[in-house]
DNA sequence: ACAAAAGTGTTAATCTTACACCCATGG
DNA sequence: CCATGGGTGTAAGATTAACACTTTTGT
C-alpha cells in the first residue's frame, strides 16, 4: 500500500515504497472568508512549498487523522497552516473526481467558514503563517488542482446563504453599525440596496439587539448606533417557524 | 492495514489479519426516493445480510472503487443492490464522525435521488433484490448506523428543494395530469393548496407544455389535460434570471 | 340526473419598492 | 457653517391569498 508522510495534503510525499494506489485518501478543505468594510470579501490561502503546483496558491487543508472528525480535522488544520480560529464551519461539497490530484486518489470534503471582522484584521498582521495570506476575492490568483471550483462554489454559497440564513453576523464584529450589516449585504449580492427598506426589514425581523455605545467617529458624520445579533432569540424564532429573509 | 473482502460497505467482513485500522475507508449512500399518487413517498432500503445490523433495514450503499467517481459509485451500487437507475441523483452531505461504523472508519458520501412515478411503481414488482424494498416514509422501520439521521436529512432536503428548484417533475410521470403535480406538492409539503391560485403560479412560470393527451378516467370525473416538464426552457429561463420558486 | 374530479377569475390583503429630508458629529 | 454619514415614513405597485361556481365524464 501507499504510505504517505506527513498529514496536509498539499505536502503529502509518495513513500518510495509505494505500491497499488488503489487506497483512497480522505482530506479536508477550508475555503475562510473574511470581510472588512473598506476591503470587502477575502479568502485565506495558502501558498504550496511542494509540488505538484508547487508555490501556487491553494486552499488550507489536509489529511483527516484515524480518530478525528471532519470538522475537527478542518479546525486543526486551519490552525496548524494559518493560526487561525474560524468562528463558523459549514460542510460545503464533497470533491471526488479520480482525476483531481495527479498522484493518488483523494477525495476532500470542502467545508467554508467565516470569521469575525476583527479576527480578519488582526491576522493580517500577525506573522503566525508566514505562507498564509487573505486575497479579495475580486483578485483571486491561479489555484492548484480543482481549487478555482471549490472556491467559486463557496462563494456562491455564502453569496446565496446570506440572503435566507443570519450568517452574515458571523463575519462582522459582536458589535457592529447598522451601515456595516447593509454594507456587507451589498458587496455580497453586488447590488445597491435602499437603506430605509433594508433597516424595516431586518429590524422587523427582531433578532437584532441595540446596544447603548455609539461607533467611535472616524472623523466625520453621524455616530451610528451599535447593534448586535441575537442568536439565542433567532433560534426560538425559527421555532415559532419565522424565516429570515432578505 | 486491514483488508477488507467485497465492496459493499453493508456487507464488508474484516480479514483476520487486519491490523491497525488507521485507514479510512470511503462509502457512498443513496436515499432513493419514489412517489405515487396513491401511496405518498416512499423510499428505497435494503435489508442487511451480515452483522452489525444484520436483517436490520439500511440505505443502499458501498464503497467506492479506486477509479470510479463518487456519482459512478452510486449508480454502480443502486443496480448492483436494487437493479435501479435513477433520474435524478444529488450530492447530500458527508457523513464522517469517527464512531458512525462500529468496526472501522467510514466516510460516507451520502446522495438522494428521484425515480419517475413509472419505474417506482415497475420496481415494486420486480423480483431483482430480493431484499431491496419500498417503505412509505410514514412508515420507516429502524435503520442501521447513523442511516436515520442520513434519512432524516433527505427528507428535509427534497421538501425544501422542491420549492425552489423543479425536481418534483422527476418523481412523476413524463407526462403527469396537473392535480398529480399538486397533489405530489401538498404531500412533500404537508399542507393544503389552493388549486387556483397553484395552477396560475406554475402555468405563469412557463415550464409547462400541454400536451393533446388526456388522462385516461379512473371511472370518475372529468378526465384531465397532461402536462409535461420542458426542461430545456427551464434552463433558458434560469439564465434569464427568472427563479422558481413555489 | 348525480357523483366525482377538472377547470377557471376576481377581490382584498400583504409585501415590496421607490423615493427625500432632517439629524448629529468633526473639522 | 459645511461636509459627511446616520436616521427615519409614506404612497404606489406588485404579489399573494382567499374564495365558489361551471364543465366534463362515468355510472
Amino acid at each position: 500500500m501507499a504510505s504517505l508522510v506527513g498529514t496536509t495534503a498539499e505536502s503529502f510525499i509518495l513513500h518510495p515504497m509505494s505500491v497499488s494506489g488503489t487506497e483512497i485518501k480522505i482530506a479536508v478543505d477550508a475555503i475562510v472568508f473574511g470581510y472588512s468594510k473598506n476591503e470587502g470579501v477575502s479568502v485565506l490561502l495558502i501558498q504550496r512549498k511542494y509540488p505538484p503546483f508547487k508555490n501556487a496558491w491553494a486552499i488550507p487543508g489536509g489529511f483527516v487523522l484515524p480518530e478525528e472528525s471532519l470538522e475537527e480535522a478542518v479546525r486543526r488544520e486551519l490552525m496548524e497552516e494559518t493560526g487561525i480560529e474560524v468562528n463558523y464551519l459549514e460542510q460545503l461539497y464533497t470533491f471526488g473526481d479520480p482525476q483531481r490530484d495527479p498522484r493518488k486518489r483523494v477525495i476532500s470534503v470542502a467545508y467554508f467558514a467565516l470569521v469575525k471582522s476583527a479576527q480578519f484584521q488582526q491576522l493580517k498582521a500577525s506573522t503566525d503563517a508566514e505562507n498564509a495570506q487573505w486575497f479579495n476575492i475580486k483578485s483571486l490568483p491561479a489555484l492548484a488542482f480543482d481549487h478555482k471550483k471549490i472556491l467559486n462554489l463557496a462563494i456562491e454559497r455564502v453569496r446565496t446563504k446570506i440572503r435566507y440564513q443570519p450568517i452574515g453576523f458571523e463575519l462582522l464584529d459582536r458589535k457592529f453599525p447598522f451601515a456595516d450589516l447593509e454594507k456587507l449585504y451589498i458587496t455580497l449580492l453586488d447590488r445597491d440596496i435602499d437603506r430605509r427598506n433594508f433597516s424595516k426589514k431586518v429590524l422587523a425581523l427582531g433578532i437584532l439587539d441595540e446596544t447603548n455605545e455609539y461607533a467611535k467617529s472616524e472623523g466625520k458624520g453621524r455616530p451610528s448606533k451599535m447593534y448586535q445579533f441575537n442568536k439565542k432569540r433567532y433560534q426560538e424564532l425559527v421555532k415559532e417557524g419565522i424565516n429570515f429573509e432578505i
